[in-house]
DNA sequence: GTCGAGATTATCT
DNA sequence: GATAATCTCGACC
């Protein structure tokens, strides 16, 4: 599995499509992803160089990058390339398999289904994803990814989100299952006002 | 369905 | 002190 991730990540991204994320009783399959390159994307946290935030997206690949935004929301990624360059695949969204009245519980509001981890912060809170499972291996850790068998057809378009100068979303790095219930509608991002 | 705006805090400047 | 890879709610179509 670690060659499949040791690669960029616009390569990583369609084959995590379909992967399964397991944490304990919970199981997510995977229908929406982003792909962020490092310190040459300017949407990426690695674009200013090495921090204490984007350390493990250094790290080799196969683990875990989890971060908080927003004050209020942690984001799951998984780390490809090796180790030395920044570069990580970002769960957006997904459809829970299994331990879905678990997940359920932990979403207090949207309790539907298809809403359960549609977006990337949605998703962390339905498998109890924390902010201090930063760095773990996802093949021997808490939190487990299971690649396919095959490769899923998927979609290509522009990043949503990234709310950076300069257009980040003009790159066609973000990818998703046609015809899934649970990838995200969301809007483009949009500058964000101050008070 | 789409659109606008506020919430809330770790991390960086 | 400013920023942010988001979510939720309310208003409108």
């Amino acid at each position: 599995m670690l060659e499949l991730l040791n690669r960029p990540a616009i390569e990583v991204a369609p084959l995590v499509l379909g992967a399964v994320v397991r944490v304990g009783e919970v199981a997510v399959r995977i229908t929406e992803v982003e792909a962020y390159m490092g310190e040459e994307d300017p949407g990426s946290h690695a674009f200013r160089g090495p921090g204490k935030r984007n350390a493990v997206m250094y790290g080799p690949p196969g683990h875990l990058y989890t971060y908080f935004t927003y004050g209020m929301h942690t984001c799951a990624n998984v780390v490809c390339m090796p180790e030395g360059i920044a570069s990580a695949v970002l769960l957006r969204a997904g459809e829970v398999i299994e331990g879905q009245s678990v997940a359920a519980k932990r979403r207090v509001t949207s309790q539907k289904s298809a809403d359960l981890a549609m977006g990337p912060a949605r998703l962390v809170v339905a498998l109890g994803i924390r902010l201090d499972d930063a760095g773990a291996n996802l093949q021997t850790g808490r939190v487990r990814l299971e690649l396919p068998e095959s490769q899923s057809p998927f979609s290509a378009g522009p990043r949503t989100g990234v709310a950076g100068e300069g257009g980040t979303a003009e790159y066609p790095w973000r990818f998703w299952i046609p015809g899934e219930p649970s990838v995200s509608p969301y809007r483009a991002a949009v500058k964000r006002k101050r008070r």
